[in-house]
This record gives C-alpha cells, sequence and structure tokens, in this order.
DNA sequence: CATGAATGAGTATTCATTCAT
DNA sequence: GATGAATGAATACTCATTCAT
C-alpha cells in the first residue's frame, strides 16, 4: 500500500537518509529550496553521491520532506480527532497544521501540493489528510460549529492562507492570536 | 516628489520599457521569478541589452513590477476612500487588493515587502499604501464595522494570507465568495 | 602625404574630435584601454554615434591616441636633434621618450606597434621616428657616445623596457635617474 | 607551513590541476589574460565545470599560474645563489629571471605583483624572491660588482623593464645579448 | 555502498557597434 | 551631423546530476 516494494536499507544507509532529510527539512524551511544539493548533503555529513543514491532528484527529496511532514500532520490529526469532540478537535487540528507550518512558504507548498497537483508520492499522503479533514470539517459542521456551506477546498485554502499570513506576520504571539480569533470566528456559522 | 528628474524618454523607448514592464508583470506572476530575462525580453520583443538599459539589474524589473502594482492598488484605494463610507470603504478596498492579486504567489511578496522592508524604490509606494489601509481601518473601526483591536500588521497579514487562500483556490467565484464571508465576518466586532 | 585626403571638418566637428582624443589618451593611459566607449564618449560629452562617427572602431581611435603621441615625439625628436651636438641629442631623445611615457603600459604597445606590426596608420608616423631614431643612434655612434654594436631594433626595444622599468618604479625621481643612470652607463662604449 | 592543510587530491584530480596551471600558464602568455576560461577549460580536456573548481574564480587561476612561476624562480635562485660566488649569482640570476619571462608581458605582471602589493596568496612567494634577491643584490654590491646606490626596487624594476625589452625584441639571440650587455655593465659601478 | 571530481547546459550581465529619431 | 536607444554575441560562474575511484 505503500508504492514499490523496497529492501530494509543497511542501518548505517537508515541513518544516511534520516539524516539527510532531518537537514534538508531544517534548510529548505529556513533557506527556501534554492538551496545547493552539495550544501544539504555537507550539512548532513555525506557525499553528494549518497544524496542521490537516496533521493534520485532534488525534488524527490522535497517531495520526501513534505511527505515527512503530511504523515506527521496526519498522525497529530488523528490523535487530536480520537482526545476531542468534533468541534474542538477540528479547531485544534487548524491550529496545528497552522503551527506545525515553521518556515518560509515552503509547508504552503507542502499543502498547495495537497490540494492540487501532488507527484506520485505526495498523493498518498495527501489522500490520508484530506480524508481526516474533510472528517473532521463534516464532524464540526454536523455540531452546528462551522459554517455548513463550507467544502474541503476552501478549508484548505483558508489553512494556506493562514499559514501565509501568520509567515508574513513573524513571531508576536499576542498578534497570532488576533489573526487566529478572526479566522476561527470567521469559520463559525452567521 | 520621487528621487532624481528624469528626462521624459523618446518615445519609442517609453514603449519598450512599458512592454517589458507588462511582460515582466504578466510572467513573474505566472511563471515565477525564475524565468530567464532573455525570454522575458524576447516576450516583449525587445533585445536583452534593452531589458537591462532599462532595469540594470534582474532584481530591478522585479521591483519596478512591484512598484507599478502597489501604485495601482494606491490610486484605487483612494478613489474607493473618497466614494464609500468608512466601512464600506474598508471592505471594498480589502477586496480590491486581493482581486488584483492575481497569479502564483508574486502580489504576496509584493505586499510582503510593503509591510517588512522593501528596497528604497519599494519604500515610497508601500508607505502610501501602508498609510491608506490604516486610515481606513481605523474608520472602520471607529465606526464599529472591525474588531477595535486589530492593528495594521494584522491586517496586512490577513490580506497577504487571504490572497494566497485565493491563489490557492482557483477561478470558482462561489468559493471565493465563501472565503471572503468567513474572513469578512471574521473581521467584524465579537 | 598623410593618406587619404579627408575634407575639412567643421569647426565643431573638429573641436569634437579633438576633445574625444585628448579625453580617451588621457582615459586610455590612467585606466588601460578596458574602459567602455560609452564612458568616453560621456567624459568628453557627446554621444557614443559621435564618437562611431569620428572613429568607426575603438581600435582606429586607439590607433589615433598613439599616432598623436608618436607624432609629438617625432616633433620633440627633430626640434632636439637640431639643437644639440649628437651624442647629447641622442641622450636627451632617449629621456624625452621615456617621459612622455606617462601612464600605463600604453605607451610601450605604442611603440611596441612601432616596432612591430603597426595598423596602416601608425605605419607613417613610426617610421618617421624610426628613422629619426635611426639618425640620432648613428650620429651619437660615430661621435663615440654609444657602443657602435647597437641597432635599431636593440635601441627600441630599451626604450620600450626603460619605459616599463619607469612604469613599475612610480615617481621617486631619484629612482628614476638612477635607472636612466644604469641603462645610459650601459649605452656608453665599453 | 603555508596555511590550511591541503588532502592530498585524488591521482586524477592532481592531474587535470596540474593540466589546466599547464594550459593557462601558456595561454596567458602567448594570448594575455583575455582568454575565455571555456577555452582554457577545453584546451586542458575538461569541461569548465573541473576549472572552476580547482579555481574558484579566472583571477585565482591567474594567481596560481603567478604563484608556481615566481616559487620555480625562487629555486632556481636559491641553487643558483648556493653554486657560485656573491657576484656571479647575481648576474646568473638577473639572466635566468629574464629568460623564465618568455611569453607576453604576463610575467611582467608576475613580477610586478611581487614588487607592488598581490593578493594574499602571491605574498609568501614573492616575499621569498625579494629577499632572495636583496641577498643577492648586497652580496654583489659588497663583492664591488653592483652600483651602490642601487636598491632592491630598482633592481625589480630593471628585471620587469629587460624582460620587457626582450619581449619586444624577439628570438634574435645575438641582439638579446646585446641588451643584456648594455644592463650588465650599467649595473657595474662606475 | 560512499565519495567527491567531472560535467555542461543555463543565467545574468557587459559592451562594441548600428540606426531610428 | 549629433544623439542615445537597441542589439546580441560573448563571458564568468553555478548547480543538478553522473560516474570513476
Amino acid at each position: 500500500m505503500s508504492g514499490a516494494q523496497e529492501r530494509p536499507l543497511r542501518a548505517d544507509a537508515a541513518r544516511n537518509r534520516a539524516k539527510l532529510l532531518d537537514v534538508a527539512t531544517e534548510v529548505f524551511a529556513t533557506r527556501g529550496v534554492g538551496v545547493p544539493t552539495e550544501e544539504i548533503a555537507r550539512a548532513a555529513g555525506v557525499g553528494v553521491g549518497t544524496l542521490f543514491r537516496h533521493f534520485p532528484t532534488k525534488e524527490a527529496l522535497l517531495e520526501a520532506v513534505m511527505v515527512r511532514r503530511l504523515e506527521a500532520i496526519a498522525v497529530r490529526t488523528t490523535q487530536l480527532a480520537a482526545e476531542s469532540e468534533p468541534a474542538e478537535a477540528f479547531f485544534r487540528c487548524f491550529r496545528l497544521v497552522i503551527d506545525q507550518s515553521e518556515g518560509k512558504n515552503e509547508f504552503a507548498r507542502a499543502l498547495a501540493a495537497a490540494g492540487v497537483d501532488a507527484h506520485a508520492a505526495l498523493q498518498e499522503s495527501s489522500e490520508v489528510i484530506r480524508a481526516r479533514l474533510a472528517g473532521l470539517l463534516a464532524g464540526a459542521q454536523q455540531a452546528g460549529a462551522v459554517r455548513p456551506e463550507l467544502g474541503l477546498p476552501e478549508l484548505i485554502a483558508l489553512m494556506v492562507g493562514t499559514g501565509a499570513a501568520m509567515e508574513h506576520l513573524g513571531a508576536d504571539p499576542a498578534a497570532r492570536q488576533r489573526i487566529f480569533d478572526v479566522v476561527f470566528d470567521g469559520l463559525r456559522p452567521r
């Protein structure tokens, strides 16, 4: 169910792969996707060759980074959905998604990819999230906590937009809260 | 009023400059800022040399594009402010800004530049807009149409975010309207 | 006698031409031949078009600069030869040539061109100088003031070399004199 | 002893680097420093990328070429100084320096760099040579073989100048010898 | 498997020269 | 004649990707 079957990777290879993902996540988030592959490899303590062995393309690396993020979100989302009532779960998830989107506009792209085209590998992860979000939305709407006319596309667009707003706003927590106030109040019926 | 005086520019030169700006605006918006300068020049029907005569740097070209956008917005904003009552003016301007932001995330950058630092040339245009937006915001707040705790930074962030949301959503007018409903309702007090 | 016949040039055109030559001489000497034509034109207070009307090529401009220098040297050389005895005339001319070669290695090139290939226009001026130098050399040799085995090529090479040495040395007059002492003593028989 | 330690470089990499240096030395000497990097790379049988991997800048390549020349001269100079008496050592070194300066005015630049400022990397090599030359000069002066009033700057200038003279003169060995006669006799006291 | 040297297409920018105004 | 806008070939340098060691 998760693409082509892969042999289990030797321990060091797995470590390299994980380190590359960590470094790339950090680097893409803080400095954008324009950073040269060599630099990422060096920061991960491996040669470029190794990077390209694990990820045949720079784009593949970016994709893997996004997938990992999406999967993390999917997991947390599932937890939250289990822990809380529908309405609360919905809003906590919304907030979670935004808070996860630290760094540049890279995550916006990730979500955008989830919503729009999505390369093969992303497809799967984003489908999971989309399904989860759809479920949360429906639950919140049935609970009368969210405007009933909103669809999944609008929800995702609002998440992307709120993420962009936060990114532009910077770190001021009070201001961030005011943004959430606006969006969350706006989401409520009437 | 805006820096060194410039001689009026020959007719053909002015035409080329304008064409370059138009093409660059379009191209940056649809395909991002990574598009080669040569391609922009070719699309404008001139040689690269001409492009670099008018804009000494690719960045200078981008800046000029943004300035033109900001100035257009400033003008329309002023008109709207004069025509309507405070509350209506505020919401019409908000919508105007978003509707002007067609194409990729390029406009988000323009507004971001307006909100953050911006090179010298942008500074002026963005100051004008910021002042105008501040005035509109204050007016709408005094009229009781907008939450009083919001400041200019939050307003700009919300505009950037709403633009991003729209971009991600695509053209569907009903869905766009639902986004506006959320944001505008959220902006209102209580 | 001086190449193709030219119509006498209108007064302003002649002024422009002279100004361009002056500026180019200065600029080539102080900043090398890499300076853009536009800059030379601007410094002369004319447009590039005018520059290229007078000198169809950048190289042609450089050539004209050299020719003027060579002609000036030829004139001074002739004067000196008339005023002094052979031996003194020789050494005064040598010194003159070196002192004229202010600035960069541009004059070395001019003399090199005189000695070696020389584009058509240079040919004539350099021939005049070569003849004059040959005469001075022969006179000094007959007067027993210069080693009899030296030929014109060696003399020119020594001038080029002394010019290069001076250029490298800078302005210190005492040091320059010591270079002259070495070369002049070396030129004497025995 | 000379800056950061460098790992030994793989065999093929070392070969490429050496080939590039050889080619650049030849090409800069015969055709000047204006030769395109691509051409140098092609002549060395590598891609441009390889050239820029070894020398991050065209200027760095030129510098490396000069350093190699200076070092070679320093080595030979030291040998000669050890083999001969002061006076003979001085003149043999002078001749050596000149004979090494084949090709255009490129070596003049190298020596000029040695005499004037020079980028960091050149500094060291040129210091070695300057010290060696100063020693030779002092020795020859104490032996009464060279005019006592000459300093190191004049000596270097004379070398640069003699090199320029030779370059201008071409290959004729008899004529070259006559130039040496003039300069060497001129260097002697009285 | 890991390494990092090699590759070369791609990009912004300059500048001699031409030509419409 | 003079002007300076337009041209486009040329050039240094970057970076994703391949492959010999």
